[in-house]
DNA sequence: CGCAAGATTGAACGACATCAAACTCTGTGG
DNA sequence: CCACAGAGTTTGATGTCGTTCAATCTTGCG
């Protein structure tokens, strides 16, 4: 059971052993919330931050009529709020989509890596550069694709972000997310979420009942979704 | 003439001489770029970061049919691609919709900045989680707000950044951007913006002609926009 | 003065929303 | 092991917000 933070850092640049260890040494303790349940609220001022070890999790925003919009999902090795270490104040709320098992970073502990280790810093801020530039592509697609190619480019990112910790098994993935909080992530109905899942299915480009996800045509479906990978930073590289 | 980066650093947090000079220094050099040109290129993969220091930029992806989404809107003091030092390549083109002058700093300079100025580092860092804040709260608007409510959150927001690097003159502030890219923005048609600006005129919230953009009913406008500034992290402290 | 870029208008259309109901599945208690 | 409850999915009918297309109008500028 490799600390699935470590196995995303690995993807993207080199970690030396001390730096593994000063990541592993930032974790203060390891706690279990429940699915449905909030980690952090929008307005708290954390002192530490929230790494996801394990379950689903999305940030959300509630506007006046009710309606929310999810700007984030996360799978294990994600931070759910790193950047609460500089912002500060949480401008969103971060919820428990499954039961998630989270490893706690002290913002001090933080601190101290930014002081004494610039390469790690680094990769932690390549990390909510990450997030930012998935964020950008989210906006891409919500503005300029089709409610069905929204969601095919959903797909393939959400698969290719399991597999990198190590998620997939084969072409299937576990996804514990319904319809409903789907649509809050694409900004669509619950209705015509399950529309479009309806025509991906028929055109045999995916499978997905209950939970599992299989991607049937993986070249097609991005394709339909126009997606390409770059964004991920999936390469290796000196940073 | 302060150097604009600083005056929206020191909204955030205090900055010492040193801190000061050191960002100074990292300007290698300052060009000019005339509107309609790309300052960087989707794919480049730049040695330098560019910082706006007068002008109106924006980040934007073409997508297959043609069609132009901008994720995000660049005044002056923004860093417009400060993600290619960790990120790379970059996954979108930046654009100058207005003469920009750009100052450069070189990839090799922000390095030695992360090992030597910690506290700058984490500044610059701040400044790239405001960016990714903003994106969020797009998301949200393009989500689950209409889209009159979704432009008169964008003036707010824009009225917000412009002022806080001392470019309104009381309610007023330019804003050189047109219908068109205002709807690249929005993801909506130029049409559309052009409904919905009248509707925000009618409705006696801004006057919008030419460039000039006053803002008629601030409250009003917050409240039609559910705008709050919040994630633009305006308060000082320390970091 | 004349042109080109941008703004504005009207009419028809379409993608997605809303509403309301039925259906399916899974877990639970009797 | 059956009935039932509740969450989630699916379906159909209708409504609406924003798009598209095609002009026309305005404005800044050489």
């Amino acid at each position: 059971m490799t600390n699935p933070l470590i196995l995303k850092l690995e993807q993207r640049d080199q970690l030396s052993d001390e730096e593994k260890r000063a990541l592993e040494n930032a974790i203060a303790r390891v706690r279990v919330v429940e699915a449905d349940e909030d980690i952090v609220r929008e307005g708290d001022r954390p002192n530490e931050s929230s790494l996801l070890l394990d379950g689903f999790a999305a940030r959300y925003k509630i506007v006046s009529n009710g309606r929310r919009q999810i700007s984030a999902l996360h799978v294990a090795g994600d931070f759910l709020d790193l950047h609460s270490f500089l912002l500060k104040t949480m401008d969103h709320g971060v919820l428990a989509l499954t039961t998630c098992r989270i490893a706690t970073v002290p913002h001090a502990t933080l601190e101290k890596i930014t002081d004494e280790f610039p390469h790690l810093t680094r990769l932690l801020w390549l990390n909510t550069l990450i997030d930012g530039a998935i964020h950008r592509e989210w906006l891409t697609a919500m503005g300029r694709l089709s409610a069905t190619a929204h969601m095919a480019h959903l797909i393939c990112e959400l698969y290719l972000r399991l597999k990198v910790v190590g998620r997939a098994e084969g072409d299937s993935v576990q996804l514990p997310i319904t319809q409903a909080e789907l649509g809050d992530t694409l900004g669509l109905s619950t209705v015509h979420v399950n529309r479009v899942l309806q025509e991906l299915r028929k055109e045999g480009l995916i499978r997905f009942q209950g939970d599992a996800l299989t991607i049937l045509d993986w070249e097609r479906l991005k394709k339909v979704g126009e997606f390409t990978s770059t964004y991920l930073s999936l390469q290796n590289e000196d940073r």
